[in-house]
DNA sequence: AATGAAACCTGACAGC
DNA sequence: TGCTGTCAGGTTTCAT
């Protein structure tokens, strides 16, 4: 479900609405795999803790926590289904609800995921995740201690400057979409937004990314940030069960240009939008416009 | 080191 | 109505 723009909406929204609150109990559905902390960690961390802020980085909502003088952080991964809601306690409880935090004024933050992709774990502050093996967490930045915080696996699409994006993708040998799909170097961007980034740049899905001119990534970079800023202008794209905060679907769907658009006219030039498999993902693009 | 395929889950939808 | 097959916005793990 949820992409860049999706997780800034929920972020955004979420943030809004409950920074200042105190989280006075929390429960957890005992569901194993969503939660990468344990539950008994998550639930002593945000027990009591005042909500400072929620922000995204790459698909991961951040939400900074304090209490007892020591901040943490709750790390809200939305996987493919997951939806992170505020609501008064009276909304009955969505199926597939897998924790819930009640704050002081009533209202609760509800993480409600069908497809069971989503993840939740606390990190303490400097950044290791509570519970777990340090050797093995991704810290993040020791500067004197300063706003440490997660800083996610790759660099912001947002924010990476052209000659920083021609040197992340320069000696990749993967299909560009491949690589545009991993996180590890941008973090944030998935199949919706690969596949609309590469149309407006008119770059083949399965063009290997070392072969690219610099002219060609700079056009990727320029046509990823105009679809991302565009896409979050209008809260996301809702293609089944995209919801915001407050449960209320984004727009940018109807925007979408090659996107679950296989068979379809391309609106630019009228040829069909073709449909393939690229690094295991459905990838749509438009043979005339894309070379 | 890097790539690709499979696995993890449930729900929606199309076709018969 | 109900069954089967296909597809899904993501990530991790395992084999090659």
């Amino acid at each position: 479900m949820p992409e860049l723009p999706e997780v800034e909406t929920v972020a955004n929204g979420v943030h809004a609405r409950v920074q200042g609150r105190v989280v006075v109990s929390v429960w957890t559905s005992g569901k194993p795999q969503t939660f990468k902390s344990p539950e008994e960690t998550i639930a002593a961390t945000l027990t009591g803790a005042r909500i400072v802020s929620v922000r995204r980085v790459g698909k991961t909502i951040v939400m900074t926590v304090e209490g007892a003088g020591r901040q943490a952080e709750f790390l809200i991964h939305l996987g493919m289904t997951g939806r992170l809601l505020v609501s008064a306690a009276e909304v009955p409880l969505p199926p597939h609800s897998h924790a819930v935090l009640t704050l002081d004024d009533g209202r609760e933050i509800r993480f409600v995921d069908a497809r069971r992709f989503g993840r939740l774990s606390v990190h303490a502050e400097g950044g290791a995740r509570v519970g777990a093996d340090p050797a093995k967490e991704r810290l993040g930045d020791r500067l004197g201690g300063k706003a440490p915080g997660y800083r996610g696996p790759g660099r912001e699409p947002l924010t990476i400057s052209g000659e920083e994006f021609i040197e992340v993708f320069r000696r990749r040998k993967t299909p560009i979409k491949a690589a545009l799909l991993n996180q590890s170097l941008l973090h944030g961007v998935g199949n919706i937004y690969a596949d609309e980034a590469l149309f407006r740049a008119g770059i083949r899905p399965r063009r290997q990314a070392a072969r690219l001119t610099r002219g060609e990534l700079t056009r990727l970079r320029e046509g990823l940030v105009e679809v991302l800023r565009r896409a979050i202008l209008l809260g996301g794209s809702s293609v089944s069960d995209y919801v915001d905060a407050d449960g209320v679907r984004g727009f940018f769907q109807l925007e979408h240009r090659v996107y679950r658009r296989g068979g379809e006219p391309c609106l630019v030039c009228g040829a069909t939008i073709q449909r393939t498999i690229v690094g295991g993902r459905s990838s749509h693009y438009c043979p005339r416009c894309q070379r």
